[in-house]
RNA sequence: GCUCGGAUGGUGGAAUUGGUAGACACGUUGGACUUAAAAUCCAAUGAACAUUAGUUCGUGCGGGUUCAAGUCCCGCUCCGAGUACCA
């Protein structure tokens, strides 16, 4: 009796499906064990060959572990959220949650075929609403959180507001937003409602801040970092600008130092530990603070006749003088600085602020504004105040003047012109100069504190924020130029061209805070704005940009370093590096040296050591409409969560799944999506008081949003209460081993431990890490099939001659442009024909070789076209016909080939290819077989490369599929499918199903004896693929298991063996990686009805493993290799019980040795028991 | 550039602590059965020389340690993955 795979495999997949067969239960009174696939995006391709590869090896797993007496959670859902189903909706109009309803089903028959044993009672869908009100419920808890860094965690947001109205934000230790105004108890307390939540958004979880995003103007949203690849976004490869946007972020940030230690405790593949090692980005080193030298005088201008209190050339003394005046105000200018500041008028003043050489009362600088309040002495100065207010005008300020008296008397009117003149004044675009000199200082980060001495200059991003302020008007022009240019400039260009050495020089310096020497402050683009402060202290001895740098625009380099020879690199080592010419350090090695630096800057109060991530905090933020929505909605621009008993907020109905005309997300579309706060629900937009009734967030979450705590879910699929139940969380406790890609390693995998560790913090989980153990599978690869079009050729006449031919010839031309369709529209070139045609003509053909190279391309780019020079010749035309040839065409298009119509050989089936193909082609080869080109790349729909499991289910079963897929090697390795090795597999299933049919028309047939004890053949077989196949599924060495199972049925079989004894054992052995197989023959060894299953049938997954018993591997005889000088010759059978020198005799005694040894004596003779002997000579 | 991983027959890949390199398959060749094909079974299969024994060379390249190296050490080449002006 044949094997009826497709029979047996319905059978028990209807029967584990029905029965319920792996659901795991938290009654359970053994231990348990949580195995996990990562979280499947099912698009509308399918399930391909290239995919369950993961869901197989953790499937044995599952099942193995189930032998083992593990209470075991499979469990299996889908992230139903995805841009294809957007997309799909976006061209057709079809809601995505019919496309994801569509597309789940196929994907689910598709898992179904493949025989995996999830317990399908905790599917979950992150598109359900059901699934995301918890992770809406999440978000608001995010929101209602802070970073306590004294008790670094996470806790509520009442703690830190109880903080506030206690002692001010004083003593507080948060991860937040840098812009740490100090305030008291008092003021807090004093502050709005509005001012306070402004406050706590600073602090929270998760936030909405204006950040610089990743916009993709083609998929019309926002990008997270970890979403774009080599500056493109990673779906699509659509370009992607910088774009500042006010958008909800994550404070994945304040995680940073414990998302890094978590990776010691977990058991993860290194190259994915390093992964997201490098993404955290951890570096020690010192902020350092560089105080801003004010620009000294211009002669040009001629500065020093026409000051108050030029005092020649020393402008720091201007800057003391400027400090004391503010704090001694004559009495008018208190009364109208109190009408001033804060903002009063709508804009910034400042007061006694160095404007060039001048210090002017007040000044408005975004709309250069001087206000002077003239004392009496001004009467006796008029020539002066005129000539400086000249100056100041040529600087572009307007400036007016005010008498004392006036601000006295009359200081409403005094304001109110004041107000006026801002009114009519435009906004200033002009880089403000010299603004804050006296107090600006740049803080920079450096990991090497230590070089300090050798700082020769510093570089600023030309995004920073302070570049407008410092420049001086010299350099004005030449850097608002620099900095415009660089920000148009994508960030793939600026990718790209990462060689050449851009910059310019802002006219400002800088004071060394140990030497007090000016250092020049430039400004260039290989300073990145968003890592550490966007500022960077150049030390071109020791770093190679800094070092490039400084030789490109010959800056001064300093040499810091003992005996280092700097004059053609910079010294970036450490090691073994002593530091000179840097006062207090001299002589100290980099630890030493970079420790007192870090003291001394402290000393003096500008610097200090400091650890930099290079994690940014995360864009939580999409322009889509198929995602979860936000439970946020808006009063007076202030965010405010909906309570968390009214989630879910569903998704509501839009026309139209495109963003709205004014650029809005989607949501925008829709009329009903307002928030009611006294019915809270979700209402009509033109109910929209502001009052009662609020506008909700247009966004929607992320992808990884749902996908960031599913694990859990799992646990406690459909519970209403809470997002898992207390103790189904402390049962599960995490994931034990988690099974999927590495390209996760930066997205989803640290997304998800994050949110673990935010949801322990808040004790609404009970475990650090969400997955214990993880592997990545690799992938296995698709081999594509391409050909080669040289694009189309048209038929025409000869130019020169086309006036004298008849009309006959005319009209065959003519036909034939017919026939072709005037244009052939493509040629395909087979592969050989492709090499040679890619190769150029050779100019001057010189030796015979090189004439014929080019005879022959000639040639065979003709036969592409004699065909049609043929028929017309036929006709007997004697005139010129010409083809436009793809002599004439130089582009060459890869055309990828449906995998189906290549054989193994790589020849093109050429009848079917043109008929899928539909257009006008032609096949063109050398010889009469069309070869095409093969490359190995991932499955995808668009490559027409992809093998569907069904159809390989469908010829050889699930089983094979599943062992062979296993069978291809190492499970981390990624490989190629080939369909023509599966043979081997198919014929190994029915060999073991021979085994078991030995009987008459091979018939079941087992016997009761027990197995000859004698010579132990059979149960030495059995035991030892017991242990090889432990050892390997312990080991995740899946493909090495299939082979022992090949060697112990080929030898069982080769035994006659039909043992129970053996065989019962052995189908318990195979039913983890061939499960409906297994079941079948345990099924008939325990004489069950096929056709009527009873009800308390047990299948073999309730099996326990068998057991490894020692006593049957145990040998009397070692077959021992015999080498001389380390080179087997020949083996020898001897007993274990012999010592070493009784070996040594035996082996020096027997006839072989001494024939190879031919009368020479050995210098040495080796032997290892039970391994090897050698023999030296 | 940096970090990590890898390189073994015609192919996918085995090889435990350094101890018989190439398990198990695919493919190829020859044979059996068959009218034929499929299926199945048997044999050979790292290379070269010799075809009886056997000899020599063989795990990317060059060295080294060792009685013994695919495995350990040093230097290099190539391939793959991640990351990229991270101060």
């Amino acid at each position: 009796m044949k094997y009826q795979h497709q029979e047996v495999e319905k059978r028990w997949q209807k029967f584990w499906q029905e029965r319920g067969t792996f659901h795991a239960s938290q009654e359970s009174k053994k231990p348990k064990y949580y195995v996990l696939d990562m979280f499947p995006y099912p698009s509308g391709a399918g399930l391909h060959v290239g995919h369950p590869l993961g869901y197989i090896a953790s499937d044995i797993y599952a099942r193995y572990k189930r032998h083992e007496g593990f209470n075991v959670l499979h469990p299996q859902g889908y992230d139903s959220f995805g841009l294809p189903a957007e997309q799909y909706a976006i061209q057709t109009g079809q809601h995505p949650a019919v496309t994801t309803k569509t597309n789940i089903k196929r994907y689910r028959e598709q898992l179904d075929n493949i025989g995996f044993s999830f317990d399908w009672g905790r599917e979950v869908r992150t598109s359900d609403p059901l699934y995301y009100k918890w992770t809406q419920w999440i978000f608001t808890e995010l929101f209602n959180s802070w970073y306590n860094k004294k008790s670094d965690k996470a806790e509520h947001i009442d703690t830190l507001i109880a903080q506030f109205s206690a002692e001010g934000n004083l003593h507080i230790e948060a991860v937040c937003d840098e812009d740490g105004a100090s305030f008291s108890a008092e003021d807090w307390n004093n502050f709005t409602h509005k001012q306070q939540q402004e406050i706590l958004l600073q602090y929270r979880l998760t936030y909405l801040a204006e950040t610089e995003v990743n916009w993709c103007p083609a998929l019309g949203t926002v990008l997270a970092n970890d979403e774009i690849v080599n500056g493109v976004s990673e779906r699509g490869g659509h370009p992607v600008v910088r774009k500042k946007m006010t958008q909800w972020s994550m404070r994945i940030t304040a995680y940073a130092q414990r998302l890094l230690d978590g990776l010691n405790d977990i058991d993860w593949p290194q190259p994915l530990k390093d992964t997201q090692e490098n993404w955290i980005g951890k570096s020690k080193g010192a902020t350092v603070e560089f105080r801003v030298l004010p620009p000294t005088p211009s002669k040009e201008r001629g500065a020093s006749g026409a000051g108050y209190l030029t005092g020649g050339n020393n402008s720091s003394m201007l800057l003391e003088k400027a400090k004391e005046m503010r704090k001694s105000p004559t009495p008018a200018e208190s009364i109208l600085w109190d009408q001033l500041k804060s903002k009063q008028l709508g804009v910034k003043f400042r007061r006694q602020h160095l404007i060039d050489d001048f210090i002017p009362d007040f000044v408005c600088l975004s709309k250069k504004l001087i206000i002077e309040v003239d004392g009496p002495i001004h009467d006796q100065q008029i020539e002066e105040d005129a000539s400086r207010t000249e100056i100041l005008s040529g600087l572009g300020y307007k400036v007016i003047r005010f008498k004392n008296e006036e601000v006295i008397g009359n200081i409403d009117g005094v304001v109110s012109k004041i107000s006026q003149e801002l009114k009519q004044l435009p906004d200033s675009e002009v880089l403000p100069l010299g603004e804050d000199l006296g107090g600006d200082s740049i803080a920079v980060f450096t990991t090497r504190p230590d070089t300090i001495f050798g700082v020769t200059f510093m570089t600023l991003a030309p995004e920073h924020e302070l570049v407008a302020k410092i420049t001086t008007l010299e350099q004005k022009e030449a850097v608002e130029a620099y900095v415009q240019a660089t920000a148009k400039r994508s960030e793939r260009e600026r990718m790209a061209d990462v060689k050449s050495i851009t910059g310019v020089f802002t006219g400002a310096y800088a004071e060394h805070p140990f030497t007090k020497e000016p250092v020049p402050i430039w400004i260039g683009d290989y300073v990145l704005a968003g890592y550490g402060t966007g500022a960077v202290m150049a030390v071109p001895c020791g770093d190679q940009r800094d070092y490039d740098f400084a030789k490109h625009f010959d800056i001064p380099i300093k040499n810091i370093f003992k005996g280092v020879d700097i004059s053609e690199e910079a010294h970036a080592e450490k090691h073994n590096t002593y530091i000179a010419n840097s006062d207090f350090l001299n002589d100290l090695d980099v630890k030493e040296a970079t420790q007192k630096a870090i003291d001394a800057l402290e000393e003096i109060g500008q610097g200090y050591g400091k650890i930099n991530y290079r994690l940014r905090d995360t864009v939580f933020s999409r322009q889509r409409y198929w995602g979860e929505p936000f439970p946020v909605y808006y009063v007076d621009g202030m965010p405010q969560m909906i309570e968390q008993q009214h989630l879910p907020i569903t998704l509501p109905e839009v026309e139209k799944y495109l963003p709205t005309e004014e650029g809005e997300p989607p949501l925008g579309r829709a009329d009903v999506w307002a928030w009611d706060t006294t019915n809270n629900k979700v209402v009509a937009n033109d109910k929209i008081d502001h009052k009662t009734i609020f506008p909700l967030e247009l966004n929607t979450m992320p992808g990884w949003a749902g996908s960031s705590w599913y694990f859990f879910r799992y646990m406690d699929a459909h519970n209403d209460a809470e997002f898992a139940s207390a103790e189904a969380l402390k049962y599960w406790e995490n994931v034990d081993l988690y099974i999927g890609g590495s390209e996760h390693g930066t997205g989803h995998l640290l997304y998800s431990r994050f949110w673990t560790k935010f949801l322990k913090d808040r004790g609404f989980a009970p475990v650090e890490e969400p997955f214990k153990k993880l592997i990545n599978q690799g992938m296995i690869l698709g081999e594509s099939a391409y050909t080669y079009s040289i694009g189309g050729f048209s038929i025409d006449f000869d130019h020169d001659i086309s006036k004298n031919i008849s009309e006959e010839e005319r009209q065959f031309v003519s036909s034939l442009k017919k026939k072709y369709g005037g244009i052939i529209k493509n040629v395909y070139v087979s592969k050989e024909l492709m090499v040679f045609l890619r190769k150029p003509v050779i100019q001057h053909p010189k030796t015979e070789e090189e004439l014929s190279f080019n005879e022959r391309r000639k040639e065979l780019l003709n036969t592409l076209i004699l065909d049609i020079h043929n028929e017309y010749s036929q006709k007997g035309f004697k005139n010129k016909i010409v083809v436009l040839a793809p002599d004439q065409l130089r582009k060459i298009y890869k055309i990828p080939v449906p995998i189906d119509y290549v054989d193994s050989k790589n020849r093109l089936d050429g009848k079917s290819f043109e008929r899928w193909i539909k257009n006008d082609i032609r096949l063109i080869a050398e010889t009469k077989e069309f070869f095409v080109h093969r490359e190995v790349e991932k499955m995808s729909k668009s490559k027409y490369n992809v093998v569907n499991p069904d159809d390989i289910c469908a010829a050889y079963g699930a089983d094979t599929l599943r062992l062979y897929e296993m069978f291809l090697g190492p499970l981390e390795q990624a490989k190629p499918w080939n369909t023509a090795g599966i043979s081997g597999v198919y014929g190994f299933i029915k060999k073991l199903w021979k085994l078991y049919h030995t009987g008459p028309d091979g018939s079941f047939y087992v016997t009761d004896s027990p197995p000859s004890e004698g010579l132990g053949e059979e149960l030495k077989t059995l035991h030892k693929t017991i242990k090889k196949v432990k050892e390997d599924i312990d080991n995740f060495s899946f493909n090495t298991s299939v082979s022992t199972f090949m060697i112990c049925v080929n030898e069982l079989t080769a035994q006659k063996c039909n043992n129970r004894e053996i065989l019962e054992p052995l189908a318990i052995l195979i039913s983890p990686y061939a499960p409906h197989i297994a079941e079948e023959l345990w099924a008939r060894l325990r004489g069950v009805d096929l056709a009527d299953l009873p009800a308390d049938y047990q299948g073999i997954s309730t099996q326990p493993f068998p057991v490894f018993e020692e006593k049957h591997l145990i040998e009397s005889t070692k077959t021992y290799p015999i080498s001389f000088n380390g080179k087997m010759k020949f083996t020898m059978d001897l007993s274990l019980d012999l010592s070493k020198d009784q070996i040594e005799e035996m082996v020096m005694a027997d006839e072989k040795t001494q024939q190879f040894l031919n009368g020479r004596t050995p210098k040495k003779v080796i032997v290892v028991p039970g391994k090897i002997v050698n023999i030296v000579g």
